[in-house]
DNA sequence: AACGCATTCAACCGCGTGATT
DNA sequence: GAATCACGCGGTTGAATGCGT
């Protein structure tokens, strides 16, 4: 059976919005609120529109705060170290710059940002090599049709009403290699991610706190075996304010994560347990705080040009990380 | 000025999910 | 348990704009 079309398109106007319904939908809602129901919306609010495209509008454009025009540097970098650990995340990765929408990075990624990654031609080869291994093992394992397969996969965002609120703090990446002001800097620091990023920062920094329970940040194919290997990131102890109506969509797409998020990186207990063409990576927390290590450093010999192979394969991003199952895929949390 | 191509980005679309009936 | 609804996500589209010739 068909899915019930959410509005009468027949009915409802589309294109571009004019200022005066602009004005009209910005009035409703400050004065009463969604309501907690887009599809009833646009009529209260006396438009002619979808409701889902009432909810873009306002998210997109009219919400306060939004932040218009150029993106900085430091948003370059984080930008690309999130999209290095959690793949097109955009609402997530949103969540980390506030005032700025998922559909605005999301274009800016597609159109400039992988373009700037795209034109680094000279990077040493030693650094590609030894920085390249975990994002290619990130796409390489992603294209398995079987990860996440055989692990824990309670497929969860078990999402409550929590708030993830931006605080002096946010992610902290690895500025030594994040130094240049350049613009490629940026986007080489996607290169120069995994080893720092993903694994060291991952497990020593960025940790995804959650207070009183566990909240386990995985998903990416990299913590996946194609062969059924145990995956997952575990963080204990830790605390996690997370926001808003995340989950309200449900499953890994679920809610809006407002836009403010906390994520500090102080892990105390990780495991990641992941295969790569057979091999397995075992990946442990230091308890000293020096951070885990690849046992197998195996797969260390990606070019460049590899990488760029990959990630211009991978250009609707939706499988950089993840199973193109989705219904498998795992951003658990666990409270 | 006119044309064609490239780029940008607002908006749309289809889907997965949880909630509700 | 099945059907339906509503939400929000990520991918895609296409109109507007910029730029080169």
């Amino acid at each position: 059976m068909g899915r019930a079309p959410c509005c009468d398109k027949a009915n409802v106007k589309r294109g571009p919005w004019s200022p005066e319904e602009d004005a009209k939908l910005k009035e409703y809602i400050e004065r009463y609120g969604t309501g907690g129901n887009w599809i009833a919306l646009p009529q209260k609010a006396g438009l002619r529109r979808c409701g889902k495209s009432c909810r873009l509008r306002w998210l997109n454009y009219l919400r306060p705060n939004i932040k218009h025009g150029e993106f900085s540097d430091e948003e370059d970098k984080i930008i690309c170290n999130l999209f290095t650990n959690i793949g097109s995340r955009w609402s997530i990765i949103a969540a980390q710059l506030p005032g700025r929408t998922d559909n605005d990075i999301k274009n800016y990624w597609n159109t400039k940002l992988k373009k700037k990654l795209m034109g680094i031609s000279i990077l040493p080869s030693q650094l590609l090599k030894s920085h390249s291994s975990l994002l290619l093992q990130t796409l390489s394992t992603s294209s398995s049709p079987s990860s996440y397969r055989g692990s824990n996969t309670s497929t969860s965002y078990h999402t409550q009403t929590t708030s993830f609120t931006n605080t002096s703090e946010p992610i902290s990446f690895s500025q030594s290699l994040m130094s240049s002001s350049s613009t490629n800097a940026a986007a080489a620091s996607v290169l120069q991610v995994p080893q720092e990023s993903f694994v060291g920062r991952h497990m020593h920094q960025q940790h995804y706190q959650v207070k009183d329970n566990i909240l386990m940040f995985g998903g990416e194919a990299s913590c996946c075996s194609s062969d059924g290997s145990y995956s997952n990131h575990q963080i204990r102890e830790s605390e996690y304010e997370y926001g808003g109506a995340y989950g309200g969509g449900g499953g890994c797409r679920g809610g809006a994560i407002n836009e403010e998020v906390k994520l500090h990186m102080d892990s105390k207990n990780y495991n990641c347990f992941t295969g790569f063409g057979g091999e397995q990576k075992i990946m442990e927390n230091n308890s000293s705080g020096n951070g885990g290590m690849w046992e197998d450093q195996a797969r260390l010999d990606y070019g460049l040009e590899e990488i760029k192979q990959l990630i211009s394969s991978t250009g609707s991003c939706n499988n950089f990380l993840f199973d193109e199952n989705k219904t498998q895929e795992k951003v658990m949390m666990y409270y």
